[in-house]
DNA sequence: CGGGGAATTGAATACGTTCAAAGGCCGTGG
DNA sequence: CCACGGCCTTTGAACGTATTCAATTCCCCG
């Protein structure tokens, strides 16, 4: 289903124009799932929300150490986060794509343990922590909706680690970080088949623990096995069964 | 996998006779930070709590596609969180200390996605589900002391991944794992540097996705670098900072 | 059309796995 | 109290897979 929402053909003039689009004009306002409560009630989340954040490729959303100052739903694009470690080198602890948190892993220490840069263009609705109160004196359900989706992030979390964690081999690594993919990329409960992805193959292999060769061998053999069918960041999955069964699923 | 799930060692009657303490007459009561607010109000959030259940060695606090009823904290024992992989493969993604929660993964699904098993004899207070409004009517920072939890468990998590999923060699991988336990059990911001640990060699080789043997010569190469002592599940840290070295912290 | 980064492919190496066997610990029973 | 047995843990050697370093191809952008 991929949705065009990934992908940008060169529309810095696009992201420039929507800067403080009200989301009910969004036409990403649907996939905006996270803070999609109610028609009704929407409108008064935006009021106190911070309109839709323009990133381009490359951009910080946020750095480690930086104090908390809003949770973020992504409009559209992608982002990765990022772990530094003592000796500086980056790694690539997650992705997130439109309709999904960005940067509740720092509510708790109040200040960001990660850093967020958005992969392509991308944009960002925040809502500010210290309206958050208020937010929830008006609608009742938010908070428990803010909770159910940091629940769901536990959860995800938790996959990511069982899928890959386990010393899988690098070719099931994969499948399951496709399969993972795709499944996030679904609209309404059918998994994608057809994908655009925004990373490049560098931020693949951080995140799934490979060295860039050994995950383009990894590429290669799903694609020789009729797996999937990948060329550049464009991907497709042929054998969805397949696939789920490398993956362990 | 082994897991001494069916053991049962001869403490039933231990068991049955903490079962309805008060907490303020717990011992524990002061590990049991999650629910810690202060002194005032602890009581009335646990007139509203299941008191301490107590479990013993290999019995499971719920099952993966048990409802969520209840959010549970650890006040005493140890838990490990199991996946379930379709072809019925137990894999360890998790471990659970004293004043953690267990089974917040479930709150969004409303139902537990994973199992979890006493490592050894562990006692949880439940909070049910349905009377957490109740609660956060009483205490208005209940909703948001639960919030901070699961945003740390986030972080948690995020840790956890960075620091296994990335193909580190087995010993960095052990080493991790041994700072972020003694980091667990700290006490008032000291790391610990003697550690009991309750689970068995085959349950740390599934969790960080090593063989046991190849985590058992880990463990051998760090105790002939004396970075460790380690005899059987007692465990000590000799070099904290060449462990956070090789940590990669 | 050409330059340069990204992605892929190819061989030698290193590390974890596998299969096998031995050692150590603890509860049970004589 | 000691001996036995079972299970957990450790050690050893051959193997398989990911890594490393190097070279080539592909593709985007000027």
């Amino acid at each position: 289903m991929s949705m065009n929402i990934s992908r940008h053909p060169k529309s810095e003039q696009n992201i420039k124009q929507d800067k403080h689009i009200a989301c009910s004009d969004c036409a990403l306002d649907d996939i905006c799932r996270p803070f999609s409560i109610g028609d009704r009630i929407i409108s008064h989340v935006l009021d106190s929300m911070e309109r839709r954040e323009p990133l381009a490729a490359g951009d910080y959303l946020y750095r480690k150490g930086d104090p908390l100052s809003s949770i973020n739903a992504i409009t559209s694009g992608t982002l990765k986060l990022l772990r530094i470690s003592n000796t500086g080198q980056e790694q690539v602890v997650g992705f997130r794509f439109p309709g999904e948190l960005v940067g509740e892993e720092g509510i708790s220490p109040g200040r960001h343990c990660l850093s967020a840069v958005a992969v392509d263009n991308a944009s960002v609705c925040k809502i500010p922590m210290d309206k958050l109160d208020a937010i929830a004196e008006k609608i009742p359900d938010f908070q428990k909706h803010l909770f159910d989706l940091l629940s769901r992030q536990c959860y995800v979390m938790h996959q990511q680690f069982s899928a890959y964690a386990a010393r899988n081999s690098a070719e099931e690594r994969l499948a399951a970080f496709i399969l993972n993919v795709a499944e996030r990329h679904s609209a309404n409960n059918k998994t994608a088949t057809e994908i655009q992805l925004a990373m490049n193959r560098d931020d693949i292999a951080s995140f799934l623990g490979l060295r860039r060769e050994t995950l383009s061998r990894s590429f290669s053999k799903l694609q020789k096995t009729d797996v999937i069918w990948a060329k550049g960041k464009t991907l497709k999955v042929l054998n969805l069964k397949e696939l789920r069964h490398l993956a362990l699923d």
